[in-house]
DNA sequence: TTACGTGCAAATAATTTGCAGTCCC
DNA sequence: GGGACTGCAAATTATTTGCACGTAA
């Protein structure tokens, strides 16, 4: 069963250091704020996940990666890594259908593009969704968030 | 391996009766315009995903009604027939995360709600997305669907 | 009759979990 | 040292497939 520690108390008021600009000590840093022990696997993995800018990962796509990087991390591992990082704020699991999990490392409010044959994910250029324009969540509910997917097909066919 | 014959030729235009208003008739007729054969099986799905109104079902909750209602049907029959139901038009699926897969029988161009925690959805009131709005695709794809799921909250939580 | 359908059981595929051993603080 | 973490293998869950038999046209 996996691990989720809550927030380590403070620390986000006394971070280990502050070389900002490493990647490596960003990852290291990340994790601390989030309240993970900085691990081998979990460096690694925080390595491939966030040292590229903005991506959209499954498990298995991890795996693959990690195995490119000479890095031995079991596939069990890393389903368990990608949950915690999520419930830690660090990335964000993606809703749409097929049978694999996506995790993008844009945690910020936007929404996607998805290509249909390869099953590519785009982060979209903001499109703004006024709240006005949203319908009334029924009674006794809220609304948690808005996803958009726009799917895309070749133009000929 | 299941077949998913062409729709039957001529069949729109050669209906086999028309005693609309009867669902049993209109189930048979579903199934004939889509090239269908109308077997026991199909008739029995037909029958309890149309004949409600509206419904949004995965394929375990369709075996327990099937079940419910003494008819018998295998689950692999029921998958192979709810994808062959989408193919001809008839069922349209969902795209939200979560492992199982959901079916619509509203095929026409409409929005959910998820309510977290129970994974129930409801159709939106139609909203309009206004064509213009959306950002331009990349180049040589073109914007086959847009898929939106406001995601609900318990409202004081 | 004969291709289309169906049920069953086995096969996949993605993901999760139990547990014994390892590592970080 | 002790709880947090990891790897492995087995267990789950959802879904698909191969094949012998059944049935609608």
């Amino acid at each position: 069963m996996p691990t989720v520690p809550k927030p380590r108390r403070g620390a986000q008021a006394v971070p280990p250091d502050a070389l900002a600009g490493c990647p490596f000590h960003d990852v290291r840093m990340k994790l601390w704020t989030a309240g993970l022990r900085p691990t081998r696997q979990r460096m690694a993995l925080g390595w491939l996940l966030f040292a590229k800018g903005d991506r959209h990962v499954t498990a298995e796509i991890l795996h693959e990666e990690a195995q490119a990087s000479r890095v031995s991390i079991s596939l069990a591992t890393i389903y368990n890594s990608l949950h915690q990082f999520t419930q830690a704020g660090l990335l964000r699991e993606i809703a749409i259908d097929g049978s694999r999990t996506y995790f993008d490392t844009n945690v910020s409010d936007h929404h996607h593009f998805l290509v249909e044959g390869t099953n590519a994910l785009i982060d979209l250029p903001r499109i703004a969704i006024d709240p006005k324009e949203l319908p009334e969540p029924p009674a006794g509910k809220r609304i948690a968030r808005v996803e958009v997917v726009i799917r895309l097909r070749d133009a000929e066919s």
